[in-house]
DNA sequence: CCCATTTGTGCACGCGCGAGCAACAGATTT
DNA sequence: AAATCTGTTGCTCGCGCGTGCACAAATGGG
């Protein structure tokens, strides 16, 4: 009865409904041309014989294959984790297969597309990840994928499509909330200082700063997006001869440096948060809620965001979206 | 000349190079018999059209598909990441793509295999998620995937591969430690307590500690594996009237669980830690080893569990495996 | 009750490639 | 020189299904 294998065809399925191989099919698609009695009568025999449509055939046959890589490199931020978690229940949701890529170096793009476009995705999603508009360029070129979604990042690439969290307004929401708490020595904290992609947040928070006080924001960089790094970078800053114009507030790129920030104020400097400097986030990962932390941050809104890249994949929606998030004040500022 | 589409197919090299497709596909496949010569010259016409064979159809026509479908439900816990990290990475190095699975609920089970198998993935792998046997067992009836692995956690179930931690041994380092530091009231916290599915690590803690000692160890659960749930089972833990035998070490399953208790303990309870009570945890999760917890706890052996994955992927290996991993000390404890 | 119209169903063909065998050339043996 | 062997290349057939059209069945109006 079980004997082997799961090579029950359509021809199987067709043979016990009395039927063509074409009709199988028809049961098993949303809006074809089929009466609702030999549907059903269809999906029993399917039912009993344990069919399922291979979906790899039928990518083949047609253009199509429901499936879409998600492409990224960096996996030290949790947020990621909440990231995946989010698309690939929503995705699969909505009838799509996830394929994850996982990219080395950003050298590697175009090995990350060639791979996605092997397996004939409908679509490659980078997330959350920045990296040279060059590259993506070559790659593009070399290899074709239908389309390139860039999630939860920004990119001016014309082949690229973006979905993502309205920065200039998250960091300005932020700026507000810091100056009405009456912080006034801003510290910018952000990732590696790439050469060609633009740190939007940086950028976003210095020029409203600057309009709204007339001062510039300093800026530090960590070496990359992890704690330790992080905590290198402000153990340096603070270590500066002058303590006079020492920050009163951390500003950072994302939670993990600014919780990299809160450890190194905490145990490397002996300072307290917020009553000796205050530190905010973006993202808003699980542990920015813990008591330990209690990190004001800002929280990207994920879902509307894999809603949106489901209208893309859908074919509804072909251009930018930035989205409002929401900004979440908690203790640490 | 880079008009549409991608559709460059071995017919097109073949012309290209003056061969038959076949010869083409030769030379794409590593001990193929092909003389060196036509090989350069099939590659080099493949470079110039920008040929690349297509995976799908290739999984079609022979009946691989270096595909493996990563099947999980716990996006909560930061050691996912790490896994999925090490996994792909090493999948992808040996020629594997990897499919993710989104499990929302375990009843879904047999959802995930279905989708895993109609993509007629080389293996399913289950990663660190405990879920019933039963519903195992009858996903596993129902739709066959060729192979099913259990990464990162135990299961009895004989359709099933396990690969993972050595728990038994890695628990008795843990109550080595413990007895040596000088602590004698544990508890252990668990996740939830479900029926079915054994707590290796609860059992295998407590076992030796009643061996070692003759003391039984009392458990609590929080539940669900995540900060929370764990802040909330060791408050009410430590709230209990009788602060005589409070416990001076709290042994945790994972790390979630042990950073969520260290927190209940200092921000909710006032205690210190290690002084007053002890924390470890299980994973060594990238946090574990930032200041703020200094968690001591318990590192498996992620790379060489995944070459043993490959191994049974490359259908070399075909038995269980249970690995040593690394007793990681901290402050904690 | 017939014809126009609307469903509903069947079928030839192809998607891009792999398994496995047949054919062939050159090298070696008898 | 014929027979054999080895390495290399070509080819038939099929993987399981979708597209687009041809055809059969049902429906409705006159």
């Amino acid at each position: 009865m079980d004997d082997l294998t799961g090579s029950i065809t359509a021809d199987d399925v067709a043979e016990a409904a009395g039927v063509s191989r074409w009709t199988v099919a028809r049961a098993f698609k949303k809006d074809a041309s089929i009466s609702q009695k030999t549907r059903e009568r269809v999906l029993a025999a399917a039912e009993t014989l344990g069919y399922a449509p291979d979906l790899l055939a039928s990518s083949l046959a047609s253009d199509r294959s429901n499936l879409v890589a998600i492409i990224t490199n960096d996996f030290s931020n949790p947020h990621k984790l909440v990231l995946l978690e989010r698309m690939t229940r929503l995705l699969s949701e909505a009838g799509w297969a996830t394929l994850l890529i996982h990219m080395s170096d950003s050298e590697d793009a175009s090995a990350a597309l060639l791979a996605a476009s092997q397996r004939r995705v409908d679509a490659a999603v980078v997330i959350g990840t920045r990296f040279d508009d060059r590259i993506l360029d070559t790659a593009l070129g070399a290899r074709r994928v239908k389309k390139l979604v860039i999630f939860a990042r920004y990119s001016q690439n014309p082949n690229t499509l973006t979905i993502a969290c309205d920065d200039v307004q998250a960091m300005r929401q932020i700026a507000d909330h810091v100056l009405e708490r009456g912080y006034r020595r801003p510290v910018f904290l952000a990732g590696p200082d790439t050469q060609s992609a633009k740190l939007h947040r940086k950028t976003a928070f210095t020029d409203y700063w600057h309009q709204r006080t007339g001062s510039t924001v300093p800026a530090i960089h960590a070496s990359a997006y992890d704690f330790s790094p992080a905590i290198d970078a402000v153990v340096q800053l603070m270590s500066d001869p002058s303590p006079i114009d020492r920050p009163d507030v951390l500003v950072c790129e994302n939670d993990i440096l600014a919780i990299g920030a809160m450890d190194a104020l905490r145990y490397r400097l002996g300072l307290r948060v917020p009553q000796d400097v205050a530190v905010t986030g973006f993202d808003d990962v699980p542990l920015s809620a813990s008591p330990a932390y209690a990190l004001t941050t800002f929280r990207q809104p994920i879902t509307q965001m894999t809603q949106k890249l489901i209208e893309v994949l859908n074919g509804t929606l072909a251009h930018d979206v930035h989205l409002p998030g929401r900004f979440v004040p908690r203790l640490s500022s």
